[in-house]
DNA sequence: TTGGACTATAAGTATATACATAAAAACCTG
DNA sequence: CAGGTTTTTATGTATATACTTATAGTCCAA
């Protein structure tokens, strides 16, 4: 079988992608092991584990110490998909941004957010709600809480300036975050602020991000009708 | 600075995340590079490479040939998320799965999907209805269409013990695809095969799959009201 | 002043070697 | 034969070393 030359990670990588589409390794397979492979291509063992680990994490492959490596039964692809700064977002279409903040203030936050932020009975937020807007039409809109406890100096920030999200990924480190996207049906207020009819269906994310000690915020964007968010694999 | 001992690359990693969070890398710096690190942590220039390069993968850093390493300006942009087959989706829930389908006929396509499949005009494409249900609800249609020409086979696959998806997904390698995600309005037929209210929002995903030749399949899901889809970063 | 050639540099990669670790498989023992 | 212990094995990782490659920066000439 050797012979053929496999000198880079990539192309190892490649051969045994090519070996999996034509079925010469069907899902469920075990596949020979990283020393086999290794002599098979005529390279050293670390750079079949870098071209075997590069496929694991796509998802292509499973592998677990002792037992094997093995074609994946059900390609769970895994897509990645770019999380984007609405600014950059709309810049990047060449449509002029702006943003507007509809309200700011501190209040005791309804207990569905309360339990989201995992703060105590009582203790009052900053609840904001701002507009994007992309060659001067509705784009976004931003219903955000904040917890103050977590974002010192969010008091003093000039968020007309700068958009919370931009001020609070520049100012705050954070370890972790979670998104959902969903879709909801237009209501009176979103029809209003986004410039659509009620009951259009809308795109939304919603996302909260954290550190170790706190929920720093939660945000749910509701997007005008005709976003989409797009990716590859 | 150095006396820390870093001994694997999860430490180097968790160390530099630690300076990046406590500022003392700041979003835009240029970090030291991998040779000065590796002194710094005591340990090999392949440890910190690869530290940095999962940084890298994740968005936090980023590094260029020459010019060095930085802490991404803007981080936080990539999610990875996992697509998930229906009936795994459904069963992972604990609920049942079943699927029917509505409709499967050979036409020739709107040019919508043709430009999208890339075939040439008048040519039949497979195009195929599903409906899947969790718990008997209705979870997602499908609306489907496949090239036959990429897929061998596909004319005499019993696609009511096994959806199309996981036909294909079992028995045609594909090279790529992409995914958008998008909201739209309940029409009539959504609701009726949905069973929803016509005018609710509802969650969409298409996606195509290809290989090096042809545009194998191009899919439309339908989600029923509620959906969400989940990840974490 | 521009633009092409050169150079120095930092990341990127390959390799041999060694040891660590998880877990399947074989081996006990009561 | 159940249940625990040991062995074996494939992946996972660390290291020193050496070479490759992209490219920012410099230099020089038309």
């Amino acid at each position: 079988m050797s012979g053929g030359e496999f000198k880079s990670w990539q192309s190892v990588q490649a051969e045994v992608l090519r070996r999996i589409n034509a079925r010469e390794w069907k899902p469920g397979d075990f596949i020979p092991n990283e020393a086999e492979l290794a002599v098979e291509f005529g390279c050293a063992r670390a750079t079949v584990n870098r071209a075997l680990r590069a496929l694991a994490e796509s998802g292509l492959l499973d592998r677990r110490r002792k037992a094997g490596t093995r074609v994946a039964l059900n390609p769970v692809r895994k897509a990645t998909l770019d999380i984007p700064v609405i600014r950059y977002e709309i810049e990047g279409k060449g449509q002029s941004y702006r943003h507007s903040v509809l309200s700011r203030e501190r209040v005791v936050p309804p207990s569905g957010i309360r339990a989201r932020m995992q703060t105590e009975t009582g203790v009052k937020l900053l609840h904001l709600v701002t507009l994007h807007l992309a060659d001067g039409k509705p784009y976004v809109f931003g219903d955000r809480w904040i917890n103050p406890d977590a974002v010192p100096g969010i008091d003093k920030a000039d968020l007309s300036a700068q958009s919370a999200n931009e001020w609070l990924v520049a100012n705050i480190p954070f370890e972790g975050g979670d998104f959902s996207f969903s879709a909801m049906t237009a209501g009176k207020r979103e029809a209003e602020i986004l410039a659509c009819k009620e009951g259009e269906g809308l795109f939304v994310i919603e996302r909260s991000t954290w550190n170790k000690n706190h929920v720093i915020t939660s945000v749910r964007l509701t997007f005008a009708p005709g976003y989409r968010m797009h990716t590859q694999i």
